[in-house]
DNA sequence: AGTTAGCACTCTTTTTCATAGAGTGCTAAC
DNA sequence: GTTAGCACTCTATGAAAAAGAGTGCTAACT
């Protein structure tokens, strides 16, 4: 890969990603001022395609990045550019005006990033079980229910009804909850303390109060292990010439619907900071021919929740990480802010 | 409108819904047992477009049913059929398998009808401010704030931070809360009555907490009254043909992004029990060759929320209708056994 | 030895044209 | 009132031709 080669590579990953049209020497030629004649870029296409930077629909069609390719455009060739002032304060007053509740502040992140990148966005808000725990508290409901309220330090509250089990009273609960608290607090939800668990049965003593506890507690593990998932901009997405067809349109759209996959696979490209995962690096058969960008946040230290964009290959990488990379930020700090 | 072109439409929205394609009066009279011959059918069918019931695209192609067919289809054609054992059973199933929270219930119940009916669908769970006040809590957070956990009549449990204002203890809260509930108990929060903040006011005495609990029930109310959509089915509604084209899509799914406009839409077309609205009927624009079918479920005679279908206005009514009405008595069920 | 011009060839896209098929509308006969 | 027949219209389909973009290779050039 010497010089040349590479500003040709850049070029024409440029170029594609602006045209979405397979790359010709002659017109590559014209466009960028290269200093050689497109047969010389021929050869070296001939060259880049060999060593695997690009690919050939047919015989007679231009070229056009192959995984590898953008891979070495995003990692070699991409200079890291911060998001521009103006685009700042614009996401900034648009937080202003649409932030109402910390639910908002997911849902408007989500939109935001498909309005800019022209892509399908994807935010999974914090998980509670990555969160702290910070109290527990219970309402009486009438006779035989209560209200069990959960909140940790990530700044979220989640609320489920219990029956109180035969022969307990609120009192008991009351005083359940106490144990709970004083045993509990800071403790990350996922990964309770074994002892704590013994400690805990002993300061309650009745083991059918001590059940009911660990029931709740499991119950709202549970639930909250499926942290919430915002999408946006599947409209958006039409606009990408490469979603012409309407049979991978419906593809894509059925694949976002389901939940559970979206989360795997956002977990599973989880990594320090910005991550880029392009076309056949992607696990998931259906995502082989788009490219996923995902940021992840952080509250001290832990990871606690991610943002997305998926879109084709031929992607406006730049772009995308500069304004992930921002909102990663920006979200870190909401979520912060929200922490008491 | 004799009985012999009541018929002929009958039989051209039949063919029309299922294939998609512009009836004929020879493959109409070689599919249905008429007893007439295409010519006749030809002349009747003049009448019918006539009449207004049926639409030409051009000269020579077979007709479509116009809003106005349609319309007459599912008003005076129809015959009520409730949903078959069968699948009410593989509903009431699902819903076992799947529903863990009251969340769920609404996420499923789009799920189901959008695979069932291979359209878009769309759930408005509950108003709050439409279900009746129930209770107000008070937990401490630390010495500035609290959150404040209010619960309605439809089971619903909203909960919100709260600065404590200054020179105001937590016990001044507890106590804010205690007038609160007596006051308001049973009440509708979107009709608040005038006399019960007077009295609010009074049983307070200090300004400053009164002020901190109006803000609290406003703000509530603020939130609530947006409520949640729950939309499944984007994908579905692809295979229906009408949707070949991606713009058209693209349209559909920037539509169905806007929040605010999909509820708009819903409420609009809210009315008793079951309501169809087709093509043209639809107020707003993107949706003049959509129909929309919604079904309202109540709580204790007061409605709190809608379902519908979204698709086409060549849709299965007859099976959409069946199913929205089954999905509409499941859903007001659970909501009520979620009363507490 | 690297670079370039030239040219034959390939493959796609667009256009044009002809044809087949489905359907209508009208007239005249039943 | 119903039907058969027929001319006419419009679409969809497919083939063939032409245009365009691009490659790969060879030979010439620096």
């Amino acid at each position: 890969m010497d010089e040349r080669k590479t500003r040709i590579l850049e070029a024409i990953v440029k170029d594609y990603i602006e045209s979405a049209e397979p790359v010709g020497s002659r017109t590559l030629a014209r466009k960028h001022d290269l200093g050689v004649s497109p047969a010389t870029i021929r050869n070296e296409m001939a060259d880049l395609e060999m060593l695997g930077y690009l690919e050939h629909i047919h015989t007679s069609s231009g070229r056009i990045p192959s995984s590898k390719g953008y891979r070495f455009y995003v990692d070699d060739l991409l200079p890291p550019r911060p998001l521009g002032a103006r685009e700042k304060a614009l996401i900034d007053k648009w937080y202003r005006a649409k932030v109402k509740a910390i639910d908002e502040v997911f849902k408007e992140t989500a939109r935001i990033i498909s309005r800019v990148t022209g892509n399908v966005s994807m935010v999974l808000a914090p998980q509670m079980n990555k969160a702290a725990f910070r109290c527990l508290q219970f309402l009486p409901l009438d006779d035989y229910r209560a209200i069990a309220v959960l909140m940790t330090d990530a700044g979220f509250v989640e609320n489920r009804i219990v029956p109180l089990p035969d022969g307990a009273s609120f009192e008991d609960f009351q005083r359940m909850a106490r144990v709970i608290n004083d045993t509990l607090a800071g403790v990350t939800l996922d990964a309770l303390p074994p002892g704590s668990l013994k400690k805990i049965r002993a300061e309650i003593g009745d083991e059918e109060i001590y059940q009911a506890a660990i029931e709740i507690i499991n119950r709202s593990l549970d639930n909250e292990k499926k942290e919430r998932l915002y999408l946006g901009g599947t409209g958006e997405m039409l606009s990408q010439p490469e979603f012409r067809d309407v049979e991978r349109v419906k593809e894509i759209l059925l694949m976002l619907e389901e939940e559970e996959l979206m989360r795997d696979i956002l977990h599973a490209h989880v990594g320090n900071g910005l991550t880029v995962s392009i076309g056949q690096e992607n696990d998931y058969k259906g995502a082989k021919d788009l490219s996923i960008i995902t940021a992840t946040y952080r509250l001290g230290g832990e990871l606690i929740g991610t943002i997305a964009v998926m879109g084709p290959t031929r992607m406006e990488y730049e772009k995308a990480m500069a304004l992930l990379d921002y909102m990663n930020g920006h979200l870190s700090e909401v979520v912060q802010k929200f922490r008491w």
